[in-house]
DNA sequence: AGAGAATACGAGCGATCGCTCACATTTTTC
DNA sequence: GAAAAATGTGAGCGATCGCTCGTATTCTCT
């Protein structure tokens, strides 16, 4: 009972000194996970990489869980800092071209710490609501939503919080997959490129191809599309 | 050294007895994984919910790994069962009918045990180039490739590979996160009928927007964006 | 029925983990 | 410069992990 917070520091550091030191087990925290994996991850050897002792450690970490919490806070400011500032430099032009500055921005995040990313978005355990991962997630999707919002009159979607979701499941997927797997091509502005013509397609035409009248429905006419043969 | 191939059961069980005890084991890791995720994921564990001692577990599957290796095995299996099917199904269908076709495919697939291929895909660590997921996803990717290609004439992408990899990914990203947070969407068919949208979009039109000659570039005119897209 | 093969059992070994605590060292305060 | 506060140390505790191995049970075959 009277748990503490474990996603937060037990002790403000007051000296410079203890700031180092934070930073340092920080430091090394990140190291540790993306040259070993989350495996490898422990408290003894993150203190060790540290050159700091594990007592040290959780003097400012109550437990190996506040310390992960603080580094993907620590990771999500940095992406975030540059989304920001596209975003206010955006303002009222055309809307290809906030596409593609937005598009642009989220590569470029990508870029800063692309092992690290990696290693936080697919190996560590999502620590509940509380995330730091889930906090930015909503406020992505809070930015997006009204962007397309204010212009609305130019979008050409139904349904503008799916939308919403599909926009920015696309750009994050799609990018943050082709730094590992099209480096190149992601470098090359291909990525970027494509993306945005994507995006753009979807959000202001109206008609899905540019032929024949509705030519999507009655494709599995034959069957329910629902759930499937539920196995076992 | 003469290391037994981790990801093989050490010994074919030959009576019906022991097929069960092996399926046991495997539903037992199943049901904990999505019930307790992989922190508890543990071989003690995993023999307990089976019904069955630490040894019989360790007589078919070498280490904790193999079991991990098997499960992912059979899930995969189920979910191409589907996918085999309908890519199959769809022969020479128009191009519009194809692809909504193969995305409601995809969202049975997701269908099937959401909970197990969130696990698996988000908090099991990878098992190397051997994976039976990397095989599936390398398969996927041809399958579409296939696809795009035998309808080259149709598609106005100037990158084929690119097109397959933004598709693949596109799609499963999509599907596989509206699974948590879009339920209603995926079963109303809505998230199929957008997406399908979003990718024939891509696919069968040329130009961006509908409008203005060279929309996008001078979008982030003060700073260099990377290299240029190198016009052919 | 009896023997050998296949299967199942589970206590417990060695390793490692997260974490504590009694104590040493450095910095600040007065 | 001495007391107090802040910071740093690391051996080691209790828990848990992956996994082994000697033994008990069940099946197959003749």
């Amino acid at each position: 009972m009277a748990r503490l917070d474990a996603s937060r520091p037990r002790k403000r550091p007051s000296q410079a000194r203890s700031h180092a030191t934070v930073d340092a087990i920080v430091g090394a925290a990140a190291r540790i996970l993306v040259r070993d994996g989350y495996g490898a991850f422990t408290t003894n050897r993150v203190a060790d990489a540290a050159g700091v002792s594990v007592g040290s450690l959780y003097q400012y970490f109550p437990n190996k869980e506040s310390l992960l919490a603080e580094l993907k806070v620590r990771h999500i400011a940095d992406l975030e800092r540059g989304l920001d500032a596209v975003m206010a430099r955006v303002g009222d032009a055309p809307l290809p071209v906030i596409v593609h500055a937005v598009i642009a921005a989220n590569v470029a995040a990508h870029l800063i710490d692309p092992a690290l990313h990696r290693v936080l978005s697919t190996e560590v355990p999502q620590l509940g609501p509380s995330d730091a991962s889930t906090a930015f997630e909503q406020r992505t999707v809070a930015r997006v939503r009204a962007l397309l919002t204010s212009r609305r009159r130019e979008i050409a979607v139904r349904d503008l919080d799916l939308a919403t979701y599909l926009v920015v499941r696309t750009v994050e997927a799609t990018i943050h997959e082709a730094v590992v797997e099209r480096p190149n091509d992601l470098a090359s502005g291909a990525i970027t490129r494509e993306v945005t013509r994507l995006l753009l397609g979807y959000l202001t035409v109206s008609s899905p191809a540019g032929r024949g009248p509705s030519p999507v429905p009655s494709a599995s006419r034959g069957r329910p599309r629902g759930r499937r043969a539920p196995r076992r």
